[in-house]
DNA sequence: TCGAATGACAGCG
DNA sequence: CGCTGTCATTCGA
């Protein structure tokens, strides 16, 4: 298992509903580039973006903010609000109270 | 509040 | 083939 594939095992393994931050992917990968986390969802082998496989729209800032998600993806956010996740001006309301940990 | 660090990939010489 | 810049972040001063 590489780094990428870390990193999609971890966030396929994110129940509907819940969320997780590049901090603890990283931390589980052994690693402290929480960017490259961010980094491999991008650029997804997947597909283009990691639809259907990989929930990439669950990995959020561990401040609880949606991050670049807002920018480009944003309309991912409104996927994570539809299963339950109450997101308010790119922050995650019951970010804790979502937040999964593995 | 701002800069450094960290992993991977594309672009350029 | 090797180096630099960029990116969906996080931590420390």
């Amino acid at each position: 298992m590489g780094f990428n594939e870390g990193v999609w095992e971890l966030a396929k393994r994110i129940p509907k509903g819940r969320v997780t931050t590049y901090k603890i992917l990283a931390g589980k990968l052994r690693t402290k580039a929480y960017r490259a986390v961010g980094n491999a969802l991008n650029r997804n082998p997947h597909g283009f973006l990691c639809s259907g496989k990989v929930p990439c729209h669950r990995v959020v800032k561990s401040t609880g903010e949606v991050g670049g998600f807002a920018h480009r993806t944003k309309k991912k956010i409104k996927m994570l609000k539809k299963e339950g996740i109450k997101i308010r001006k790119n922050k995650i309301e019951d970010f804790e109270n979502v937040l999964f940990r593995f």
